[in-house]
DNA sequence: TTTATATTTGACAGCGCTGTCATTCTAGTA
DNA sequence: TACTAGAATGACAGCGCTGTCAAATATAAA
């Protein structure tokens, strides 16, 4: 590996012009510059990244924590965000996953952290939600993704999920479901709250009254097929059956679509099912295929990226740091699981 | 932050001895140690990473680098596998992905990594197959998976297909479908053939003849959908209708479940279904949940860091390495998709 | 006790770069 | 021509650590 003084040599300059050409600093010469070029190129000559660091001080590399896995299927698209932003930067990114049940701000892997002496670190949930953020962290640089901390003391990069719950009301009611179901996420859980305020906001708006809201469990708890599967029929068995189902998220949905199929009704011909999130594989891959809220996963982690590296300037300025929620809205996918209802005498099914 | 001339002056030891005990070395009184020990965890002293790598010219990173996203859903668990390995060992993980069409050994990732002189390179492909690996590489140390070079100078690690496709194959002659088809990736990919002959080979054994097998399009090919419509239609709709579909891949198999549908088929009592890679999105969500072959996607990960450590201590004390392929074999996981056959009069449906 | 040997500790250079500040050069002005 | 401001360049310290080797200290043997 060809260093600096090897670079100097060359071009027969000392290392510290050869730093500023590399670092494009002004003052100097064209023809100097173009010397120590040449000679770069020739010595196939790349700067030390950790040489850099130690001499700078800054570290030119940035974390990104998750709470769970390094990257649940659902959030992969927050760290490509940030894996781009970084990249165009020219920022190193080290990824990091805290282990489960643990609080992420401690434990070896947080060390590292510590170790690397990164810049800044970029914090994203699997969950929206709300966290706790230590104190000894508030001197670092920080952004949350995916979620918030109550008193609103580092900023955040979070989806908007009450217009997505409107954008999903708003794609019922063109559609003529003013009958239509909720079966939401967990109660209690921020998304769930937001996603409803959003699709009542929708139907209040037309004056309309709103979908009736039923609650899943949590995935992963004792009887979530069953009570999931016991619902469903209930709502699709009243005699008042609604002509569509929205659905908390995509996986809930292609679970539902199993229990719809399995009583003998057809999506979308007897029922319309919407989902959240967009999770390509099951929205694009399902018979039909699924229509959804696209959640701006990508769109969060390009703007954490944004926002801490202005923290990071800021702080490097001294300056105080004005901290945000930013809310990144969402969009709808319109695909074949959702048509038109007949009702009306209107019989267009798109 | 403090640095390891506070620990010793705080210890009243040279910086020398606080090196010692930081890095376990020998010959150390306990008595000094522990002065040590306690002048650390006073002034939560971290060692500087990029000291560390500096001085001792090991950057104690490694960079996992892929051609695709960072982590396609696919071969998340790959990565998973890495990191999982990499920070019980406390090495540092880079994770790069190359950009779109290009060569992954090239561009301003490619040149991060030299300049981050990380110890050594994983990297993963997003589908088995063969790869051609630059000279200029080859003084790295490197390591594949779920790809290899045809010349077998780069250690790698990849799925063991041919065994998960006689593990498919044990499956449905277990459970009496001896009258099943294959709907197999598109045709050429090393896993579609693999696959195949692990299949055939099940059959073989047992006096069987093979299943037929058809080669799908790849996904992103025109007319896939079109094309995977008619095939299956036209399996189902001849006269010796098979009793069991074993699909490539599971995001196939959630496609072809939804024209099994659409003909007025149930799986699994008309038809049973099997796919490949537990995608467990898929696999556990889809109603009935899908039986499957898991590709050990983690393991290789772990695997590969494995065999990784190994290469770069073997080249640090200048040892030839001995490139091998090793293959890990993936197992079968049952669920309501696959049942058995109840034609000679064994009618248990398990 | 003295001497030889092993163990423990420390002084110091140097990894490859950046930042500071001094020095040299250039061009413009009197 | 002499002088000066400003541009261009370089010398050198130092970032926080490890590696080498020398010095100090402890331990065993005589």
């Amino acid at each position: 590996m060809a260093t600096i003084h090897d670079v100097a040599k060359e071009a027969g300059v000392s290392i510290k012009t050869v730093s500023r050409v590399v670092n494009q600093e002004a003052n100097v010469r064209p023809k100097t510059s173009e010397k120590v070029q040449a000679a770069i190129k020739s010595l196939n000559y790349v700067p030390s990244h950790f040489a850099r660091a130690m001499a700078s001080g800054q570290s030119g590399a940035i974390a990104f924590l998750t709470d769970s896995v390094v990257t649940s299927p659902e959030s992969i698209d927050i760290a490509r965000g940030v894996a781009e932003a970084a990249s165009e930067q020219g920022k190193a990114l080290f990824f990091l996953a805290s282990e489960q049940g643990k609080s992420p701000f401690e434990g070896p892997n947080f060390e590292f952290i510590r170790s690397a002496q990164v810049d800044g670190i970029i914090f994203a949930t699997h969950t929206h939600g709300e966290i706790e953020v230590p104190d000894s962290l508030l001197e670092q640089s920080l952004v949350l993704v995916n979620c918030f901390e109550f008193a609103g003391r580092v900023p955040s990069v979070v989806p908007d999920d009450r217009q997505g719950g409107f954008l999903a009301g708003r794609l019922l009611i063109e559609s003529g479901h003013t009958n239509a179901a909720f079966i939401n996420l967990p109660e209690g859980a921020v998304a769930s709250t937001l996603r409803r305020q959003g699709l009542e906001l929708a139907f209040e708006k037309e004056g309309l009254p709103a979908p009736t809201t039923f609650y899943s469990l949590h995935e992963a708890d004792a009887g979530y097929d069953a009570d999931l599967t016991a619902k469903v029929q209930s709502i699709l068995s009243s005699e008042n059956r609604p002509s569509a189902l929205f659905c908390g998220n995509d996986k809930t949905a292609l679970k539902v679509f199993g229990i719809i199929q399995s009583m003998g009704l057809r999506v979308p011909e007897d029922l319309s099912l919407i989902g959240y999130d967009d999770f390509q594989v099951i929205a694009e891959l399902l018979s039909p295929s699924l229509t959804t809220i696209a959640l701006p996963y990508l769109e969060m982690g390009r703007e954490a990226f944004s926002v801490l590296m202005n923290v990071i300037e800021k702080s490097a300025a001294n300056q105080v740091v004005q901290p945000s929620k930013i809310q990144i809205p969402g969009w709808a996918v319109r695909r074949e699981s959702l048509i038109k209802v007949h009702k009306i005498g209107n019989g267009s099914t798109v």
